[in-house]
RNA sequence: GCCCUGGUAGUAUAGUCCGGUCUAGUAUAUGCGGCUGUCGCCCGCAGGACCCGGGUCCAAAUCCCGGCCAGGGCGCCA
């Protein structure tokens, strides 16, 4: 078959642009076949673009030679060019339909795809993550995608507004000693690096400059998780900022989910109901429980967990259905987390640490940061670490490091939340994690 | 890493417990034919599968062992 070039052809409406006012005018529509429906003298060709469908009508009878040859040939997923007439009319319902007066075949496709594209026969997600950029086609996925890049741009227009500056901090580093979470190591002309599981010291050293900065970007966690909410390469929202403390940055953070409840649900109310969720927007202040409290309401559910400790996986589901939306848990034990978690002065075996949950999902970390050296190599010392590979991060507390305080979401979490999807795969382009590098 | 469950056409499934009319059923997709208003179009025909290796048995998709892979759970997780 032979292939058309684009030619001079340029894009006049994407397919829900095409409104019944139109009737009558010429448009040029560009995407892909999603599907033919034959009738016979009739043929019903659905064109799908980034924004949803149009139908496009081929009448044996009355099209051109030129148009019945190219519409003979179609087949899904066939990329291709459509320049024709809108009609108006009462039987679809979009109440439009478009008369093609040149068809242009850019690509072909194999005649049998790998996915049902339509979503007739859905595939298991591991058949649809081997032919992801098949995959990526389908309506819903397309919704999750806006979804997540709207939530984006709502939290960016935020940040903004509240005079943060967004930063990149390197992704390759030096020390493998931040703690917690193994770290992938790479070969850096030679020498041994690693790839950043956060951007947690640098951010922290920029408050001393830039005051209020955040940063989205990947980062990388070498663990051994198989679980439906954790990936090897996930994207991290953070934030830092001076001046503050943990209360002050637990504000700013209701404040920012709640909003990116209300973008999402003013901004994509048709991917919503692509997906058939919907979002309901957070009152605001968010329930703040303490550890010990939610300690106790575990007790009262008969899940007993020693103080201390972090809470297990199973405890946090009981306690996502005592409390089914947003909630803080604060006041942590200063042992259960990381280094540079401000102890409370009035009581050093508890911190100022906090994490945002959505039912049973840490959705956001976050807290009080120590801002002198000696406590924090003190800390470091208690968690079994060596202050001498952090002498370039303590080196900045050497210059009048202020009060700071700052959280982290997890955006593959957050679109989660968003989208009602209930694997971290299914919100995520190409996942990786311990078993999938591929596609 | 550990535990549980599973692996049947391109896709999704039935069959597996209790071995034998399973010559492996169905839907969808694909190919061919038909059809003027479909929108999960419809109708007819065709081709297409038991994860790999070993074992038990007259007989294995079905039972046993090993491997690989997947899903769920747990652990790990600034």
């Amino acid at each position: 078959m032979e292939l058309d070039s684009i030619g001079d052809w340029r894009r006049t409406h994407y397919s829900v642009d095409v409104k019944p006012e139109m009737d009558g005018r010429e448009v040029t529509l560009f995407g892909w076949v999603q599907e033919i429906r034959d009738l016979g003298a009739i043929r019903f060709v659905i064109l799908q673009d980034r924004e949803g469908t149009v139908q496009i009508i081929v009448l044996r009878k009355k099209a051109s030679s030129k148009v019945l040859s190219k519409s003979d040939a179609l087949q899904k997923r066939y990329s291709i060019g459509v320049r024709g007439v809108v009609k108006k009319t009462t039987i679809t319902p979009r109440g439009i339909e478009v008369i093609p007066n040149e068809i242009r075949i850019f690509s072909a496709a194999e005649s049998s795809l790998p996915i049902d594209i339509t979503g007739k026969t859905p595939a298991n997600l591991e058949v649809r993550l081997d032919a992801r950029a098949l995959d990526l086609c389908r309506e819903d996925n397309i919704s999750i995608f806006k979804i997540q890049h709207t939530a984006v741009g709502a939290i960016r227009g935020f940040l903004f507004e509240r005079g943060f500056l967004e930063v990149h901090t390197p992704r390759m580093i030096a020390s493998a000693t931040e703690g917690g979470a193994e770290l992938f190591s790479v070969d850096y002309f030679g020498r041994k690096a690693f790839l950043a599981q956060s951007p947690q010291l640098y951010k922290e050293q920029l408050v001393m400059s830039l005051e209020r900065v955040f940063e989205i970007g990947p980062f990388f966690r070498a663990e051994e998780s198989h679980t439906r909410r954790h990936l090897s390469e996930f994207v991290s929202i953070d934030i830092e900022q001076a001046f503050a403390d943990a209360d002050g940055v637990m504000q700013l953070l209701e404040q920012l989910m709640q909003h990116i409840c209300r973008v999402a649900n003013e901004k994509c109310p048709k991917e919503l109901a692509t997906l058939k969720y919907s979002i309901k927007v957070p009152e605001i202040p968010f329930k703040r429980l303490t550890y010990d409290e939610v300690l106790s309401d575990l007790k009262r559910e008969g899940v007993e967990v020693p103080w201390g400790e972090d809470i297990p996986t199973p405890a946090l589901r009981t306690l996502g259905k005592i409390h089914p939306y947003f909630y803080y848990i604060t006041d942590w034990p200063t042992s259960s987390r990381a280094f540079y978690i401000q102890p409370r002065r009035d009581n050093p075996d508890l911190c100022e640490g906090f994490d945002l949950m959505w039912r049973w999902v840490e959705l956001v970390s976050g807290g009080t940061r120590i801002a002198f050296r000696e406590l924090l190599m003190k800390r470091l010392r208690e968690k079994g670490l060596n202050p001498e590979s952090f002498k370039y991060h303590l080196q900045a507390f050497d210059y009048g490091m202020p009060p700071h305080a700052g959280w982290a979401i997890g955006l593959e979490r957050l679109t989660m939340m968003l989208t009602g999807k209930k694997n971290i795969r299914e919100v995520t382009l190409y996942p990786r994690d311990k078993f999938r590098l591929t596609p």
